[in-house]
DNA sequence: CGTGTCGCGTAC
DNA sequence: GACGTACGCGACACGG
């Protein structure tokens, strides 16, 4: 028998609740938020089923004002207002709470911890044992023998249980000094005043040391520093003031146990309330005969047909060309699109309208590859006929290997996904058909266990084509979900941004992967050897120097040797231990010759491991050439990413990193073109801040970062020294980034008094670019994203976070991520204009690599001289800006050879 | 033996 | 705490 008395700080868990799915809230069907919901009744759940209590109640605020606004108006006058989405929420908490049979209580007049503080107080005279479920320190003053605190911690279903000891263990201080600790802190967040200056630290050393506020007045003599004498002096009227509007009411009528008994359940009424909301995941608590997994949608086994005759394709041929539109779906043996071959197709025009064809199965007799070839052909490269895929870039790479060019590329949900919102991180089709369709799909891990060198084509048809029609069925209706997004009036600039930009870069893209570049794997592997020679070597000396083997490579054994050993000064740290990176290393250099030697050795193995050795694994080898992938929707910003390899990260500064650069060449009778907008970031700046020093500068063709540094410096032009053009240059970088002089005062090791002072003179000087800042912060706040050239969005959900950190995090990339993506938007247009001209004029140059500012061409030497002029001409005025934007040409016979 | 996290380093 | 966007390596801890 529990006949402890569980109370739940309503609002802190709701509050939490909302807050901790602020990146991604979840949504009803009407789109309206439901986090606070389903947080709340999540942790709640998880309370009843782990403490299995009798008495429990859900303690709320006032909704009108309290004594302690009587007494102090200013009391929580700079609370922000609470987002409008969560208003709505606690009504339907309450709701909930009633028909599920859990008290909700709430005294007008008084908070929720004044109620909680009654209570305990009448849990304390009749030795009852009471629990709080909360984070919110007043009520850690509450706690005795009799009171514990639950305290949650990050997964919203667990808690540590907190009794007096744990408090002091936790914050320093006993629950009976937590009213003397608040009065010296006071709460920013309820705007209780407390000693202005005494801060978290202060305080605990303040009130162990004396005991209580008290004490603390009465031996002010006792306090070694001034300051904070005079700071005690100067706020002890605020100090008891606070103490007061801290200190909680426990006076109030409490009924008895009763008013907490859980009452059973009004099943039906609480899940259509629930369900109101599309939250299933009560279901079985609740004793519905609904699982959550039964609660999202799903198909029927055997609701699609398997298309095994002539007669049934053409039927489904002619419904499709008949309805103008469809998804499309290749499954295949092999993840990499370089590789796999095709075991059968899936076409849906509809929802639930949906068909797989295999050509590979076993136990069947599937229609033969070639007739269904000819036949597919007639539709997939019909240019009226609209595709929709997901992914679909790797469904062209295997269609065009197996000899279908898919023609009209129209529509990708992946993609669609990431416009609509760039910052999900995940955009598979699992997950977005759960998310946006609140529907749960046969998972590919579910017909065939990793590992398991089966595939498709082994397993019977009806479980194949379960999973695989209903993929192209699922495509189509996120398809439609997302057309339905777009159409919406406010989204108009993101669908223009689909439809002009990110659909036809779908193509470019796969064909640059398909197109692949050619490297001198012998010539990376004579390199390998060499720098295994130079690491052999490396290795030796730092393992004489310090007497012992050991693993180079491991930071935890390095640290031991370079701290503990050799006794060497660590500079920073990390959450495990000291720092060792290339800074740290550099610095300890200057003391000590192994700390030069691990560096030397780092650059080394980096190299080695990441390029020299494993680019050549990774050639194809039908093709003799590597294939990179570009992942349209990796970036939060709007750039590309690229991976297997990636090929946007190969070294270019360091000269021994600029070797592998050599062992990437054209085909025979080729060279490479590199085409490279220059200071495009800093272009794009001038033009979205309209600076009047900034746009002259650059209509000038000045070198910018000498401008800059002229300008701050105030200094003529041709007097700028290098050392300081280094620090011009890094201070207009360090603006796109939203760079602090603390970091600013680091990389140049200069003091951050004089950080400090470069940055002031550069926001004096380009006095546009701060008021751009400050603009696009401000835009931010109010509509919570930024926006491209072009309309690119990105969504800011902390940006109004009260805590500082947070804030601030959001502040620096809603400056950048205008910038970085306007300059993705104009690359990519580029990308569609240069390559719709190349192929209007019929040129064989083929468009290989982005490196987000740099176009990379392979071209025939014949083509060499007319592509240079037209990629520049094109990449140069593929939007007009208020500078002109610059490209920079080079050609070569390796991509070292270039730069 | 696979998986996830950390520290580190490469690019723009 | 302190500079934005990525990818990937080796080491290591963890869980089988």
């Amino acid at each position: 028998m529990n006949n402890a008395i569980y109370l739940v700080d309503g609002y802190g868990l709701i509050y939490r609740s909302y807050f901790a799915l602020i990146r991604n809230p979840l949504k009803n069907s009407r789109g309206e938020n439901t986090s606070a919901v389903f947080g709340f009744l999540r942790s709640l759940v998880a309370l009843i089923n782990s403490e299995k209590p009798e008495y429990l109640g859900v303690i709320l605020d006032s909704k009108k004002k309290t004594f302690r606004h009587e007494r102090y108006p200013e009391y929580k006058a700079t609370r922000q207002k609470a987002p409008d989405d969560l208003h709505p929420q606690v009504d339907k908490i309450e709701k909930i709470l009633k028909a599920w049979g859990i008290p909700a209580i709430r005294h007008e007049g008084y908070e929720a911890d004044d109620v909680i503080a009654s209570v305990c107080r009448y849990c304390g005279t009749k030795k009852i044992p009471c629990y709080i479920l909360s984070k919110d320190k007043d009520l850690f003053q509450l706690v005795d023998e009799n009171v514990k605190i639950l305290y949650p911690d990050k997964s919203g279903e667990g808690y540590a249980v907190w009794g007096k000891e744990e408090i002091h263990e936790k914050k320093g201080i006993y629950p009976e000094q937590v009213i003397s600790y608040l009065s010296l802190t006071g709460d920013s967040s309820d705007n209780i005043p407390g000693v202005k200056g005494i801060g978290d630290k202060t305080a605990v050393q303040l009130i162990s040391k004396f005991g209580d506020l008290d004490s603390v007045y009465a031996n002010l003599d006792g306090i070694k520093s001034e300051s904070q004498k005079n700071k005690l002096v100067t706020d002890k009227e605020n100090a008891y003031l606070s103490r007061e509007l801290v200190t909680l009411y426990s006076e109030l009528p409490v009924d008895g146990p009763d008013s907490f008994k859980l009452k059973p359940p009004n099943r039906d009424h609480t899940l259509a309330l629930l369900h109101d909301e599309d939250i299933r995941i009560f279901d079985s608590v609740l004793g519905g005969e609904k699982s959550y997994e039964a609660g999202l949608a799903s198909i029927k086994p055997g609701m699609y047909e398997t298309v095994l005759s002539v007669k049934s394709l053409d039927e489904w041929l002619g419904k499709i060309k008949k309805s103008g539109i469809f998804a499309f779906d290749v499954e295949t043996d092999n993840v990499d699109a370089m590789v796999a071959s095709p075991i059968g197709f899936s076409l849906a025009t509809g929802k639930g309208i949906a068909c797989y064809i295999p050509i590979k199965a076993i136990g069947i007799d599937c229609l033969d590859a070639e007739l269904v070839k000819e036949k597919l052909k007639t539709l997939l490269e019909d240019a009226s006929m609209k595709l929709v895929g997901q992914n679909i870039k790797y469904d062209y790479k295997v269609m065009r290997r197996w000899g279908i060019q898919l023609k009209n590329i129209y529509f990708d949900t992946m993609v669609a996904a990431w416009v609509l919102d760039s910052s999900m991180g995940t955009y598979n089709m699992d997950y977005l058909a759960e998310r946006y369709l609140s529907y749960k799909t046969v998972k590919y891990s579910d017909l065939i266990a990793r590992g398991e060198d089966n595939i498709l084509a082994d397993l019977h048809i009806e479980q194949v084509t379960d999973y695989a029609a209903e993929d192209a069925d699922i495509t189509f209706r996120l398809y439609e979900k997302f057309s339905g997004e777009f159409s919406k009036r406010e989204n108009e600039d993101l669908y223009r941004l689909f439809i002009e930009i990110e659909m036809p870069i779908v193509q470019i893209l796969s064909e640059m992967e398909l197109a692949g570049i050619r490297i001198l794997k012998d010539q990376l592997k004579k390199y390998s050897k060499s720098l295994n020679q130079d690491l052999a070597l490396i290795e030796d000396k730092i393992y004489k120097e310090c007497g012992t083997i050991f693993n180079i490579r491991s930071t935890k054994e390095l640290q031991k040797i370079l701290f503990e050993d050799r006794k060497l000064k660590p500079i920073k740290k990390t959450k495990t231990g000291y720092s060792t990176d290339a800074r740290v290393l550099e610095e300890l250099s200057y003391d000590d010759i192994v700390a030069g030697m691990v560096l030397e050795h780092r650059i080394l193995s980096k190299l080695k491991s990441t390029y020299v050795d494993t680019l050549p694994e990774q050639v194809n080898p039908v093709t003799g050439r590597l294939h990179t992938q570009f992942l349209q929707t990796g970036t939060a910003t709007g750039r590309l990413s690229s991976n297997n390899p990636n090929l946007q990260n190969i070294p270019v500064k360091d000269e021994r990193g600029r070797e592998i650069r050599c062992s990437f060449v054209p085909d025979e009778g080729n060279c490479f073109v590199s085409a490279d907008y220059s200071q495009i970031e800093l272009v794009l700046l001038a033009h979205l801040s309209n600076d009047e020093k900034l746009i002259p500068a650059f209509k000038a063709d000045a070198d910018i970062h000498t401008h800059t540094t002229s300008l701050i410096f105030s200094v003529a032009p041709d007097e700028v020294t290098k050392e300081q053009r280094r620090i011009g240059k890094m201070i207009n970088y360090g603006v796109i980034y939203g760079m602090s002089g603390f970091r600013l005062a680091r990389e140049l090791k200069i003091s951050r008094k004089d950080a400090d002072a470069f940055i002031e003179a550069y926001f004096r000087e380009y006095k546009g670019v701060r008021e751009f800042r400050e603009r696009t912060i401000k835009e931010a706040e109010q509509r919570g994203y930024v926006s491209t050239l072009y309309g690119r969005r990105r969504y800011l959900p902390g940006i109004n976070d009260r805590n500082k950190t947070i804030k601030m995090a959001e502040e620096r990339i809603a400056v950048n991520s205008p910038i970085q993506g306007s300059a993705a938007d104009v690359v990519k247009l580029a990308m569609i204009k240069i390559v719709k001209e190349l192929q209007q004029r019929k040129l064989k140059c083929r468009l290989l690599l982005q490196v987000h500012d740099e176009l990379i061409f392979e071209v025939p030497n014949e083509e060499l001289d007319e592509v240079k002029n037209l990629v520049k001409q094109g990449m140069e005025h593929v939007i007009d800006l208020k500078i002109p934007l610059k490209v920079a040409l080079e050609h070569g016979d390796s991509w070292g050879a270039i730069h």
